[in-house]
DNA sequence: ATGAAAGCGCTAACAT
DNA sequence: ATGTTAGCGCTTTCAT
């Protein structure tokens, strides 16, 4: 299978089309100014000896072509559709994709990226929550040389220091929120706030903003703390069920597998979904069709929000030129596990 | 933040130190001939100047530092699990993981990634099944000057091609089928075998063992084909609760979707589990907890496995001498979801 | 339209 | 123990 024992380097290409290696360098890169008769018989030649230019020693003379996707989440369903994405679009511009996976608390986050970026090896850094929201880590990034793109919470672009792809929870929250009102039900808990989680903190205020146009009060002691964790899901609603003298009829998760744990803990508690109690997800993963009855979440995107972030830092790198953030609005998507509400 | 408009290279520090620039490049490589004066005098500079060397440059005289993970699965845990046994790996000892995501079936699977060690930017790979079984890939990018280690299904080291980390899915299929019919079950159905996917096969052998060591007879009209699916699961058993005249009394599901997706569906037809059906999962899939009961499953080391893998390469990619396979045997996790038999 | 020379940042081979 | 010279495979001047 191996013609010779060493690579052929351009140098080789050269010798057998019996042109200077610098013709071959021109037809490589598609330069215009090289006559179609050399062009097709160095075609030939690179075929003839399966040479593939050094990308490395390319990299020295022009500037890296991979990025890498920084992230700090424990859900593999949003890794790997985030991932995914990036990766399509890799793929279709030739770039390679390398997987950082970082403890956003450490205290050398900065400094770990930042060798990465200067030895060189990637010319472009993708961050979701939480690593997106520390903006001193980003401009940090940017000084380094690296082209960054954040994927971020928010109805808007939050400021100039790089270009973002903002996910609007509040509204997809607003939305889910007022499908449930809507349904009868007023006393809606909310399963997974946590204070530092900017996602959580959208969908919450989309809640709120709900039951203010609704003219339903919040009651404080249905919002209950908590982790993205199916577990986290089983005891909140536990003690949803177990402590509070007046029980909720409907619950909306923060994600879908707080949901899957709110449903497993309701079946626990012989309470049928959706006929005693209404429980809705957010994110649409795979959980939300892995459970009985399948449920009402809201579709966010993952993939698509992922591949246009590639799309930005991939063109950010190639052209000096500045970039437009994007948005997307995760949409209602009703199934089976929300009804009307009991009327008292 | 940036000290200077341009990166400083390696003769900047010769420059500020004093010394010649292969005195710092001894530094840098940590090489002996250096007196300590010198070097602690270099090592101030390069912090000084925050010089970081070039990656791009040292692989472009040495190997590269960067190693990829190459798959086709659709199970994100999976691949999260393997992915984050690759990378703890890698970050010990300083090499980049870049991710590649596969069409096994493509036509040029192997053109595809010889473009990627060819153009030096990868010297290792690991390959997971279904691509860890196609020889003739293997040998290909071995002979493009990777250096590859396949994750495989099997008991023992299957050929001297390129080492193996080698999980035993036989003898843990047969240990759980033995657990099973300790348990007095003699109708087992098997759910999710699929010819061309060898783990599977691993796994129906050692049921058929286990059957065969116990003197118990293999009803064939209990083996169901199938994918690796939730959805896929819920058919396997619909059909099998539906259609067969004599039900099984077991599950042993090829994998913790394949049960997840049995049990939603005895479910669905008024079974308890495991009073009237016993359902087993494999893998230990997180999976195995968020459905009710817990899974008894099997336990697989994904992460070790994978760490395992990255291991080998990168001492392959190090030194040039022979490197022994490794083997790993899964075990049994008993949990909630398998019970006695109905005496009947 | 083509080529020669220089140099990217580094390491290896050979001095001293 | 330290420095000099060459050269990795390529692109970028600057010729011609």
């Amino acid at each position: 299978m191996a013609l010779s024992t060493k690579k052929p380097t351009i140098k080789d290409v050269a010798k057998l089309a019996g042109v200077s290696f610098k013709t071959v360098s021109r037809v490589v890169n598609n330069e215009a100014s090289v006559s179609d008769a050399v062009r097709e018989k160095v075609n030939d030649c690179i075929k003839k000896l399966n040479y593939q230019p050094n990308h490395t020693a390319r990299i020295m003379r022009k500037s890296p072509f991979s990025l890498a996707f920084v992230y700090d989440n424990p859900n593999s369903h949003y890794v790997i559709q985030m991932q995914n994405g990036i990766i399509s679009e890799c793929r279709k511009q030739g770039f390679e994709l390398v997987i950082r996976p970082t403890n956003s608390k450490a205290e050398d986050v900065g400094k770990e990226l930042a060798a990465m970026i200067g030895s060189n090896q990637i010319g472009g850094v993708i961050l979701t929550p939480p690593l997106s929201e520390n903006r001193a880590l980003v401009s940090f990034l940017i000084n380094q040389g690296a082209k960054v793109v954040r994927i971020l919470s928010g109805s808007e672009e939050p400021d100039e220091l790089a270009p973002v792809i903002y996910v609007d929870d509040k509204a997809a929250g607003e939305e889910i929120s007022q499908y449930l009102i809507s349904l009868g039900h007023k006393r809606i808990a909310f399963l997974g706030y946590n204070p530092e989680h900017e996602s959580s903190r959208g969908r919450l205020q989309g809640y709120q903003l709900a039951h203010e146009k609704a003219g339903v009060a919040v009651d404080k002691n249905l919002i209950l703390q908590g982790e993205f964790t199916f577990e986290s899901g089983m005891n909140m609603t536990k003690d949803l069920l177990e402590n509070q003298t007046t029980s909720p009829t409907a619950i909306f998760a923060c994600n879908d597998e707080i949901a899957a744990g709110a449903v497993f803990m309701a079946r626990l508690k012989n309470l049928r979904v959706p006929e005693d109690i209404s429980i809705v997800g957010f994110e649409n993963s795979p959980f939300s069709v892995q459970t009985w009855p399948h449920l009402t979440t809201i579709d966010q995107p993952n993939f698509n929000i992922a591949a246009s972030a590639a799309s930005l830092v991939i063109s950010m790198m190639q052209d000096e030129k500045a970039v437009e953030s994007v948005g997307f609005c995760p949409k209602l998507l009703i199934r089976d596990s929300a009804a009307k509400a009991l009327t008292a």
